[in-house]
DNA sequence: ATGTCTCCTACGAGGAGA
């Protein structure tokens, strides 16, 4: 689906930004390269690549025409910035504040005059437990570098699998996740903070009404079901408020052989 | 509770994480 927020018909100044929790970059690198020459974006966040940096397929990747950064790790997380006419210029590869934490689920850099950060909140279940006290904490370390980003006076864009369900709107039946890391009041209010400091959640500003998933597990058929939950945001800051022209949700990626349990999810921002 | 998929260890099946 695609809706022009503004009724202008894109242009090739138009800069697509894409984010796609890929669950395994190298199981799926069939599917990620046939996405990347469907869809062709400008600039791609990619989560979840569970691969330690060495075997990042940088080369395949290049070979689709895309500059990359990585920073990934052995078995779990890993995140990338894939870009096309750029190598995307790294501003830094974890977020502030705890620097035993090894996990690595941020990678921030400037891609054509744009700050983009590149994310993967941590899922936090089982909760109440350790690991959610560790999504706790890395939101509160978000929120904090967020708002340092705010006064900094860049347009910045925050990409990635936050792993927030922000409203009941946002999954499939609420009412059976009230008590999931994704869905607790403690994380819906902490996005809701994050927001109240000036950030736009682009999906639903471009869609404000409507049922729209960015995720769909891979049991009972899911997918087929559409029932999914909406848990990749893209956050822009007020500078490119004016900008967004467009979004959607890649469906069709999600439909094939050996894809990943999240659907790519792209916006659309016009040239300055 | 269940269901499915990926990666890891270490050679085969099971655990962890999502």
């Amino acid at each position: 689906m695609i809706i022009s927020k503004h009724q202008i018909s894109s242009t090739k100044a138009d800069m697509k930004i894409a984010t796609y929790n890929l669950n395994g970059v190298n199981a799926r690198l069939p599917v990620l390269l046939r996405w990347l020459e469907m869809t062709i974006p400008d600039v791609v966040c990619l989560q979840e690549m569970k691969a330690p940096d060495e075997k990042f397929p940088e080369q395949a990747i290049a070979n689709a025409g895309y500059h990359a950064i990585w920073h990934g790790q052995k078995s779990w997380n890993g995140v990338a910035i894939l870009a096309r006419n750029e190598k995307p210029e790294e501003v830094r590869r974890e977020l502030p504040g705890e620097p035993e934490d090894d996990q690595s689920r941020y990678l921030e850099a400037k891609v054509n005059g744009i700050l983009i950060g590149c994310l993967y909140l941590p899922n936090g279940n089982p909760a109440p437990g350790p690991k959610f006290d560790y999504k706790l904490r890395w939101f509160t370390r978000f929120i904090a570098h967020a708002a340092d980003l705010l006064s900094s006076d860049t347009p910045v864009v925050l990409a990635g699998d936050y792993n927030v369900i922000p409203t009941e709107l946002d999954a499939y039946k609420p009412e059976r996740w009230v008590e999931d890391a994704l869905f607790r009041p403690e994380i819906r209010s902490a996005f809701q903070s994050l927001l109240a400091q000036g950030w736009t959640d682009a999906i639903r500003n471009v869609y404000p009404n409507e049922i729209i998933y960015t995720f769909f597990d891979y049991f009972r058929n899911a997918f087929g079901r559409n029932a999914g939950l909406r848990i990749d945001h893209f956050l822009l800051s007020p500078h490119l408020d004016s900008r967004l022209v467009a979004a959607g949700v890649d469906r069709t990626a999600r439909g094939w052989e050996k894809t990943s349990d999240h659907a790519p999810v792209w916006i659309e921002l016009a040239d300055e």
